[in-house]
DNA sequence: GACCGTTTTTTGATCGATCAAATTTCTTTT
DNA sequence: AAAAGAAATTTGATCGATCAAAAAACGGTC
């Protein structure tokens, strides 16, 4: 052997006088070779420092032990930082089932179907997961067409019947939290409570607002609180809130997410409620920071799950991905209370 | 063939009347074919709906187009976005020049040693990307040593020359982004400017303190205003500030990063004095959502300046990667004003 | 039209592993 | 101790592409 090149299984085999089959099998099925030889190939491995070559492996299984994650054009916002730390997840417990993720960027919807036609025919990835679904997607139509395994980050929004979705996926669910945070405003600061959310109706949106009403409703005897709108950003959050507190007496807020709950912070701060109680969603830095309560999306339960679903559960042999059963999950959100 | 398999070459030239090679030939080399059979050729690529085998591509090329980059485990704080942004951006780019980003995850040195063995050894990626690299970092002994081509997101401190690294890296020019933040401020608030960094001595933390010492000295006529110590949490940042209020007249700070900004600004806002100027570092969505202005660090820069330094200047065909040259480059961050 | 040099196309070998089947070795049984 | 069966090991084929060299087609010259 050349020195500077690495090591075959061939040179494993020659210099542990064995063959190349045997040198596979005291790697790949050990139960099959004889304590003896097993003994005689794993040195001459150590000696050479071996490990199989990635690609002649994969071409020859037709298995690439490799996952693909599109990574969305960067949103800047605080939202992002979800998936950020859903990547990050997926990754550690991906590399202790011996996969690998790959990720790719796609602008458009076609950018990513032709993404998806090429990891289809190339054997790219073995399965991968999507993100941002939304009703009637044109991804998880192709991929069921190309048969490549897949589960979604995120519910298929407009199904109307969540188990008939035809294909996998783990959500985060939003009304846990929202129901969550509402419980613990009730308790600790008083019986009204306002939902500051986003305008216009969207599936998150409309999942974390239903959360606060399905708790407000059977506890508090009087109507329930006004419901606050207010776009995405800070300063609209505070505007609105500084008009509600201005008309309302309100005890605590429970907010779509973390970037409303900065907004009504400051409004509550500057408007001379500093005791006003306001949770957060998403759990970012910038709610830590400002020691706001929020509700955390726990994306690393989603990272486990969404591998589960994908590849069977933990512990199992790298095998052919089963073809994943249509189900979906849940993950139950947690509170941190600040 | 059989209708659910994807197409492979022999496929492709049985159907075009033409051999394996000539296929091969219109794909990767079409000067050398002509006019007329790669037309016939590329009628049954399309027909077919053929994308060559990356596996099997790659294990005869010894080339796999791919580029690893380590994960760190999730930091939690503020400043671990910069990193994902960094990856962002790599994602991107790296896909017009064809090329996949892989990630993987190590929690120690000696875990990411490992890997590197076995991406040297498997041929799992034809270059990686090291971060936070420290003097003497012996990942970067081991890849120099295996012959993987690298470089680093960030500079190797420690170094006396940077020019003598030994490898190639990028970095973001702290003491520039500082610089222009206090020269900032010594414009618009006055000439009393102070600073905010870590505690203990670092390469980051110097470096930055370096480019505010550098603005005020000449120009301020006093002995430049004290130099405020903090840890990393939002609370300590809070109480120095504070008590720097209580005893020095402050016209503005700059921060070493958006935690002690926001810090910052909270003493500032509660100790009546919001009309304090306060600079942070790292333009964070927590300073965006305050109201903050930050040092951007453009990490979208840094991407292209070391796919770049690994791969050569854009455009450059694909081809066995150039064995970088060891050289250094500072990409000088932006200061955003709010 | 025969000859020669180019250009274009085809053929055979190879990358490094695993699969499937054949062969050898070891156990057990009679 | 021979035969049958099980276990361990080896051999030949294969995954799907590119490389290197051989063969065929083309173009121009005399």
């Amino acid at each position: 052997m050349v020195p500077g090149k690495v090591a075959t299984i061939e040179d494993v085999a020659r210099a542990a006088g064995v063959s190349r089959q045997t040198v596979s099998n005291v790697i790949n099925a050990p139960s099959k070779v004889r304590e003896p030889t097993q003994r005689k190939v794993q040195a001459a491995i150590e000696a050479l420092g071996y490990s199989p070559n990635a690609m002649a492996r994969r071409l020859r299984t037709q298995r690439t032990s490799t996952i693909g994650v599109r990574l969305d054009a960067f949103s800047g916002g605080i939202s992002g930082v979800v998936l950020d730390r859903f990547v990050h997840a997926l990754t550690e417990h991906a590399s202790t089932r011996g996969l690998r993720v790959l990720l790719y960027a796609a602008r458009t919807v076609d950018d990513e179907l032709r993404h998806i036609n090429e990891f289809a025919d190339g054997g790219e990835v073995d399965a991968i997961i999507l993100t941002n679904t939304a009703p009637g997607d044109p991804r998880a139509a192709r991929l069921r067409e190309r048969g490549i395994p897949f589960a979604a980050f995120g519910r298929p929004w407009g199904a109307h019947d969540l188990e008939k979705a035809g294909h996998p996926w783990v959500d985060i669910d939003g009304a846990a939290g929202t129901r969550a945070a509402t419980e613990h405003l009730l308790e600790r600061a008083g019986r009204r409570i306002a939902f500051l959310g986003w305008p216009s109706d969207s599936g998150t949106g409309d999942d974390r607002e239903r959360g606060w009403r399905e708790t407000i409703g059977p506890r508090a005897g009087d109507p329930s609180a006004p419901r606050l709108i207010s776009a995405e950003t800070v300063p609209e959050a505070q505007a609105a809130v500084r008009s509600l507190l201005q008309d309302n007496d309100i005890d605590g807020i429970v907010c779509a997410t973390d970037v409303h709950a900065i907004g009504a912070h400051l409004a509550a701060v500057r408007g001379g409620r500093s005791d006003l109680q306001i949770v957060g969603f998403d759990n970012t830095a910038a709610a830590e920071a400002l020691g706001l309560s929020s509700v955390e999306q726990l994306p690393e339960e989603v990272a486990t799950a969404i591998l589960e679903m994908l590849m069977g559960p933990e512990g199992t042999k790298i095998s052919r991905p089963p073809t994943p059963t249509p189900t979906g999950r849940l993950v139950e959100p947690e509170l941190i209370v600040r």
